[in-house]
DNA sequence: ACCCTCACCTGCACGC
DNA sequence: TGCGTGCAGGTGAGGG
């Protein structure tokens, strides 16, 4: 489910939620979820800790604790948190458990068991394998068109597949980066070091807008995000330009949404507006 | 370094 | 109804 900007609603749900909870324990129950421990080291790294801040890095949740260790996680395709309140039921696929002092418990399910966790020492975040080699966030000064340009100048593979990278661009998945390869009218097979000046600022200004706008909940998106005990947290309802759109006319010039494979993965374009 | 393919899983929509 | 196929918003490993 989650690119960036889910990823952002799910992190100020718990931010909201959790924050100045304590882990009373911490039930491991599917081991691939948190492939470096025993569910009895994770437990043991949990226990006792208050949760001090919920924050962001990419697609990755920060959960702040106050042992000086932080909890990684990363929903991949179908992970979600969920908060229980004593007289509910575990909802399907509840992989990990989180006992926490005020009755509740926090539960991480995941269908497809894609998603993973990992507890790392705060004073090693930075060095953290998964994080260390992340790109700048994209709504920071830090992403700038210059960046941008640079990273783009070596690249001759698709610009499609270049922004799923996220260690070139981060936070982009496979939806949000079709939607601002067709704001940028950029065709997604077009080569990255070929791009002129002009078409990198509109990318550049494209992707700004289409992760902006999609945290804020503009037109593009509608939240759905429950402060009260049992629903998922952060899940959202919203309307595409291109992707899913296959064979429907091109909201600009009313020419059919093609559909093609690229990298194994699904890349939905307007051939009349995005031209190479 | 790049680029591609596949693997990891379950569930759902579709066609026969 | 039932079964096979393909597909799903992410990433990482392994090959050329």
């Amino acid at each position: 489910m989650p690119e960036l900007p889910e990823v952002e609603h799910v992190v100020r749900a718990l931010r909201a939620n959790i924050t100045g909870r304590k882990i009373i324990s911490a039930q491991l129950k599917l081991a691939r979820i948190a492939p470096e421990v025993s569910s009895a080291q994770f437990n043991r790294k949990l226990r006792g800790a208050r949760i001090d801040g919920v924050d962001r890095r990419g697609k990755y949740i920060l959960i702040q604790l106050d042992n000086r260790k932080v909890l990684l996680t990363h929903l991949r395709m179908t992970g979600k948190f969920v908060a229980l309140t004593v007289d509910q039921d575990l909802p399907p696929h509840a992989h990990v458990i989180f006992y926490l002092d005020d009755e509740r418990r926090l539960v991480f399910c995941d269908m497809r068991q894609f998603g993973r966790m990992l507890v790392v020492a705060t004073s090693k975040l930075q060095e953290t394998r998964q994080l260390a080699e992340l790109a700048p966030e994209p709504l920071s000064e830090e992403f700038s068109v210059d960046y941008l340009r640079d990273t783009l100048r070596g690249s001759r593979r698709p610009i499609k597949h270049l922004l799923l990278d996220q260690t070139k661009v981060l936070g982009l998945g496979n939806i949000y980066a079709a939607e601002a390869l067709f704001f940028a009218r950029i065709n997604p097979f077009a080569i990255p070091a070929k791009l002129s000046k002009q078409r990198v600022d509109n990318l550049h200004a494209a992707i700004k807008k289409i992760l902006s706008e999609a945290i804020e909940g503009g037109s593009t998106l509608r939240i759905d995000l429950e402060d009260s005990g049992s629903s998922y947290i952060g899940t959202s309802e919203r309307f595409w330009r291109v992707y899913e759109r296959e064979g429907e006319p091109c909201v600009n010039c009313g020419t059919k949404i093609r559909r093609v494979t690229q990298a194994g993965r699904s890349t939905y374009y307007c051939p009349k507006c995005q031209r190479r």
